[in-house]
DNA sequence: CAGTGGTCTAGACCACTCA
DNA sequence: GAGTGGTCTAGACCACTGT
């Protein structure tokens, strides 16, 4: 039944852990033993020790912090996004942004935050999947941060191209009002018929660690959506960077036989 | 302009490496030096150049193989996975399957192996999709594994109710014919109206990364697809674990106003 | 400043690959 | 069997956290 007892020592003190840690003996939080203190009780070299948590940092169950411990995560609940957030209906039943919707919708806490506005020269893929020439000088970027509970789960820029967003609300930094930025587009002329979404899953890079305070082992979710009006003309793309143990995507899609 | 040299041993020497894979002086399959080499060079101890290597691994640049050395990982081209793969005009199109037909549309090679069909007692979030009660007894899994140019990419368990199952070529370990499942299913009177695609990342669990072959550091796409029918029942759902690296999803959708 | 994790050394033995 | 990576020891010093 159960399993034969691991042959090294580090994964040994890693399972040992780990059964504590399911047990409840060390709650959510909880600082576990120094890798001292570890090493001595358990008659191995500091480094032995060390490797343990580490197999356990890269499960995900604890986060190691220089110069004070380590802590049992605490787990996280999913945010689901819906593939029905860009509808309008939702939009004006709530007159929130597609993500405060959501979060409305499943009873959760949260907030976002727009921390930059300015016109920047796209990056070739932005370009391209906006319809415009490569040699682009000019688009309109908002970047935002969304937060689930006080915790970063998500940042996102968007690009519009100059002509939409000229002297409109979309290229200032301000209250974008209700419905939030897809009203805006909307307003200008601009409603969504369709859109394009492209997923892919990656390690985060060193800055987006810092930036969504990550752990160590989780990866992120990478999306490029791209929005359609009804003349079949992208006008809005926007790339989401996501925890991945913070966010899920849920798409209902109706088969076009 | 460049950054300052890094502090530690083991980082500047993965950054050493780094650019001489980068530079095209280590090509992809070539082996790196070997441990004890490397700390011989690079006057360090072996535990260091151990560490370099360990870095270069977690980011993916290179594989190691116990017993046999460090090699410089090729890279791989994604696949994309395209919504529209369900769809009845492209299997009739093709006669394929969705995955074979998105490989032919993007003149891959590859292919797809059946190693598993037979009665389970449905996992409860299986029979929670399928509008099943909890207490369902038996439904038909087959077990599906994909390879993209020899690689395995991909892995999936789908799920049929035995009621829509039973007596046909579904419930067997055989050819499907033309059209392949989906096909089958909807001779058994179950067209796809419509479809949820529901979406985490995540890092491979330890059978994962033997089954698939996945380099650590490489997460995957854990994907639950329930297929709906006309009248809005579930009548398919399919579990896909696929290979972050090589694998993304692309979804264009119509947007409900 | 005491205690924590982060990196490193110079060895040792074990497990695996490949000719 | 020679050479590779995998784990471990028993130390050392550095960097960071908190009181």
């Amino acid at each position: 039944m159960s399993d034969q007892p691991s042959r090294w020592a580090s994964q040994r003190i890693a399972e040992d852990l780990e059964a504590r840690i399911r047990s409840g003996e060390y709650k959510p939080k909880a600082r576990l033993p120094s890798e001292r203190s570890l090493a001595a009780s358990e008659r191995v070299a500091r480094n032995t020790a060390r490797a343990a948590l580490e197999l356990l940092e890269r499960r995900g169950l604890i986060d190691i912090v220089h110069g004070s411990g380590a802590f049992v995560r605490e787990p996280v609940s999913l945010i689901r996004l819906g593939g029905q957030r860009y509808s309008r209906a939702l939009r004006e039943e709530t007159g929130l942004s597609p993500f405060r919707a959501e979060l409305l919708k499943q009873n959760r806490k949260g907030h976002s935050d727009c921390t930059r506005v300015e016109r920047v020269r796209p990056p070739a893929e932005i370009a391209e999947r906006l319809g415009l020439p490569a040699t682009t000088k000019s688009v309109v970027v908002r970047e935002n941060w969304y937060y689930v509970e006080d915790q970063p789960v998500q940042v996102c820029w968007t690009y519009i191209p100059v002509d939409i967003a000229k002297g409109t609300v979309l290229a200032r930094n301000g209250d974008l009002g209700r419905g939030s930025i897809y009203a805006r587009l909307e307003d200008a002329g601009h409603p969504i018929a369709s859109y394009r979404d492209e997923v892919v899953a990656r390690m985060p890079t060193n800055e987006e660690v810092l930036g969504l305070r990550i752990p160590v082992s989780v990866p992120v979710l990478d999306l490029v959506h791209t929005s359609i009006d009804a003349d079949g003309r992208p006008f809005e793309v926007t790339h989401f960077v996501m925890r991945a143990d913070a966010v899920a995507l849920d798409y209902t899609i109706s088969n076009d036989l």
